[in-house]
DNA sequence: TCCCTTACTGACAAAATTGTCAGTACTTTA
DNA sequence: TAAAGTACTGACAATTTTGTCAGTAAGGGA
């Protein structure tokens, strides 16, 4: 199959697409969060894959890890400046999405 | 694991996330096309895959599917009034896309 | 008659993503 | 001595998404 070109659609995407990143990304936004606070705040992600989508958004400069080194751990999430770059476009998705949601259950349901 | 609640991030996400509908909406939003001209614009989707993803929004009512009726077939999808909502939106992600794509090749090579 | 065209379908395979389960480290509290 | 707490990791399983391949319909042209 063809190559992909570079397209910023993709970009964006790879970044802070999949199931669970806008909804992380939408908490971190409005505030820091302990790895425990996000992960009972956010029940339906198994630990495993928030830990890997955290891990994701540290490695691509989106969210800063702060591992405070104690016993037991605390570890400290939250976003970074460029990060908050995507604030708006979140909103936007969000804003969206209860558009879509209200026009598509008007009528049907 | 927790039943997920209605998340309006999830829903936006559900219908235009995934890894091609961002690119196939972006064009969709500039103009109509046919089924043919859409996999000739994006060669890298494969023929079954784009169909999917057609149908997909075609259900959500986000893009409109008119058969000619013709033989051989002449099929033109065009973007909906509800799915033009989305166009400010996309907007949003090619131009972050970008800013991402600077922002991290910059320095890195 | 054979081949071309176009939009599409079904069966299936591969890959990517998500989820489960059992641990680990080290300190505090009982 | 035992248990609790926290943020993880590794091995692996299930699920979802994506991709491949071989068709199909029906008219037109050589």
């Amino acid at each position: 199959m063809a190559e992909v070109p570079y397209c910023p659609m993709e970009v964006a995407n790879r970044v802070f697409g999949g199931k669970w990143k806008p909804g992380i990304l939408f908490r971190l936004v409005e505030r820091s969060y302990r790895f425990g606070e996000l992960k009972r705040d956010m029940p339906w992600i198994s630990e495993r894959v928030l830990i890997r989508q955290l891990k994701e958004l540290v490695e691509d400069g989106i969210v800063h890890r702060e591992d405070h080194r104690q016993v037991p751990p605390r570890v400290v999430y939250s976003i970074t400046e460029h990060g908050r770059t995507l604030a708006p476009l979140l909103k936007s998705m969000a804003d969206w999405g209860d558009l879509h949601f209200e026009a598509t259950t008007r009528c049907t349901s």
